[in-house]
Order: structure tokens, then C-alpha cells, then sequence
DNA sequence: TGTACATCAGTGAACGCGCGTTCACTGATGTAC
DNA sequence: TGTACATCAGTGAACGCGCGTTCACTGATGTAC
């Protein structure tokens, strides 16, 4: 049963969407075809007219992600409100529509070259714009502060994911807010 | 063919030792209790009498893991070489023998409950140490500081990791020795 | 504008494969005499 | 100390299952006249 090409371009994107969001919440590996193209409202044998692989989807899907995260980043002029955002129990209590970087930190490394590379490419652009908003010292001083307080937020959002305690968990984010809400200067 | 005790209780620390290899070197879903028992000079049928699952094996090599990860640290009686040799550039090639937080990430915040908790456990233990560790400052500013530095550690070496151009993670690594070889402080 | 046909997005059964787990069996170890 | 037997750690085939991927088919869409 064909669809219009609107149909069909507007069901591509609800594959990208539900996977960006399935991918973050549950990991790459634990998220099957199956289940991504079932949230997308289709059945898991048009997904092949779509994409490549299922490796092609991560990385788009991560792509896509990453782009969000920018898009929402770019609207602050301050750091302070930046990581206060990133580093709220909302984040942390919804990795799903959250920084990718933070949900599958530790499985980007272990996956295919095209999909570290497009997360490279977005980490140097993420690290330029944090270049811009911190204040004080030289460029290269401002650089180290941006590559440091960028690597505490996340670091920080994984811990307080990571453990089971919720008032751990609050501590945590409460003390990263007051650290790297300063740009560490 | 049954073996001694002794090289029973002996096969049943290789299987401990590799696995806790294995998960943080590929992931905890990556790795089969085939591989893990291959590596152990074994094969996989005899699993099931050293672990009930593939779970509670999981739970036991993170425990393992960081427990010599603790052993590690506990050596340096200040920040600045601590964080030094975490943020080396041999710690950063070989997650299979390093920090198992940085290893596994955030796959730890999807496993099961037993996993988390003696994560959670290890985390306070390991707080509580860096708190000792810094200078200067109320107790409390001392615990913010220790919280966000082992974040700042963790989020560094998944960044480090994580993007495929050796010349920025190289810088990756530096700033963050920089910036969190202080404490903070 | 209407008709006839080619196209092709999506369906669902099927494929091969690897995984976690089970189990009958083996044969060296440990024990009872 | 030596013998006879019970124990049980480890083996490897087998199991059911879910996964990524393929493919013949369907029927609405798009196009040519």
C-alpha cells in the first residue's frame, strides 16, 4: 500500500524521531528495528526503503539529536542559565529528548567511525559556542575553562544518573549547577 | 572432568577477571558469556556454576572493578597526581583496565537494581575520599568541590573517548588535568 | 478531465545468526573404609 | 597407605528466542495518454 510522498517523507521522520528518542533512553543495543519502527506507527519491513542499516539510523539519529541540543543551547547569552537548564532533575529524569552526549556517553566510543566523526564535528561547534559565552582570561584560557566545564556537565548529568539514591542524585546535580554555572572562572 | 577446589575457586577469579575486562573494554551488551568464558581459558557451559546469570556476573565485575579502582587511588595523597594519572593518555587508550565509570557510563543507569546500588555505594566511599583529599574551604565547599571534580574526571575521559580526532582529545585530557588537577580550589 | 498502467511505500512472513541458558555426560577429585 | 565409590567442575550439544535483514506481495499514488 504506497503513500504520498509527503506521507512517506513525514514517516521518515517519525523513524529518526522515535529512534533518537529510544536510542537515548535505552542505549543502541537495546533498542531493536522492531521497536523503533512501532513507536514511528509502521511495521519493521518498510524500514530498509528508509535507511541503509541500522547503524545509517543510529547515526543520523544521534545526528539529529545533536542538532536539538545545539538549537536549544544557542538561545542562552550566559552559562549560568545554560548549565542550570542542562543540569535540572528534569534533564536528568528524561534522558530521552536530553544532551545524547550524556545518555550514551560511554557506548559513542565503542561505535561505527561515521557516527563518531559526525559527533566530533558537533563537539568542536558545541565547544566553539561555549568559547564565546565564558568571560575572563586569555582565548586559550576561556578554551580550557569551555573543554572543562562542557566535560563537568556531563560527567556530572552520568553520575547523577547513574546512582540509585535521589538524594545523592540532587546533591550531585545541585553541586555541578553551582561549579560550572560559573564557567569555572 | 572436575578440577581441584583450588583451581576451581582459580578458574572462578579468571572469569571475574575477564569479564570485568570485557564489559569495560565493549559494553556490558557486547560482550556474551561465551567470549567472556573463551578469555577465561574455559567454555561457556560451565558458567552457570559460578554465576546464576549473566546479570549477577555483571554486578560482580563492576563491584570488582571498582574496588581496584579505589586500591588505585587510594595511593596518591593528593589531587594533582590523582587526576593526572586519570587523565593520562594510557588510562584513556585502555577503558579495559581503567575507571569503570568512564568505562560503562551510561549504561550503568539502565542495568538492573543490584547493579546501580553497589554502584551508589562505591560513589559515596569514593566522595568521601576525594573530600579528604582537598584543602581549604568549609567541609561542605570541600564536598562540592570533591563532587564536581570526579565528575569533571569521569566526563573528561568519556569526552576524551568519545570523538574520533586524536589531537582534540589530546586537548580534551589536558584541560582537564588542568582545570580539575586543582581541586578546584 | 478521465482512464489505464507503471511505480513504489509499506506489509508481514521468512531467513540466518548469535545469544543466554539448560542438560546429559565425562572423568578427575575427594572421601570413606 | 591403598582401594572403591560418590561427587561435582567442566564439556559440548541443544533449546528457544529475538535480532537485523530480505523478499514476494499489496494496493494506493503518480503519470502518460
Amino acid at each position: 500500500m504506497r503513500v504520498s510522498r509527503e506521507q512517506a517523507a513525514e514517516n521518515h521522520e517519525q523513524i529518526l524521531e522515535a529512534a533518537s528518542r529510544l536510542f537515548r533512553e535505552q542505549g543502541f543495543d537495546r533498542v531493536g528495528v522492531d521497536a523503533i519502527m512501532q513507536q514511528a506507527g509502521l511495521t519493521h519491513g518498510g524500514f530498509y526503503g528508509h535507511f541503509r542499516s541500522k547503524e545509517d539510523l543510529a547515526s543520523q539519529a544521534l545526528g539529529r539529536a545533536l542538532d536539538r541540543a545545539s538549537e536549544r543551547q544557542g538561545k542562552y547569552t550566559e552559562i549560568g542559565g545554560l548549565v542550570s537548564d542542562y543540569l535540572s532533575q528534569r534533564h536528568c529524569n528524561d534522558p530521552g529528548s536530553g544532551c545524547a552526549i550524556a545518555a550514551l556517553g560511554s557506548d559513542i566510543a565503542r561505535q561505527d567511525p561515521g557516527l563518531r566523526h559526525g559527533l566530533t564535528a558537533h563537539v568542536r561547534d558545541r565547544l566553539d559556542r561555549f568559547v564565546r559565552l565564558l568571560k575572563g582570561g586569555t582565548v586559550a584560557e576561556r578554551r580550557k575553562r569551555a573543554i572543562a566545564t562542557f566535560a563537568g556537565m556531563v560527567g556530572t548529568l552520568t553520575l547523577a544518573r547513574a546512582v540509585d539514591d535521589p538524594t545523592l542524585s540532587k546533591e550531585i546535580l545541585a553541586a555541578g549547577r553551582e561549579v560550572f554555572g560559573k564557567g569555572l572562572s
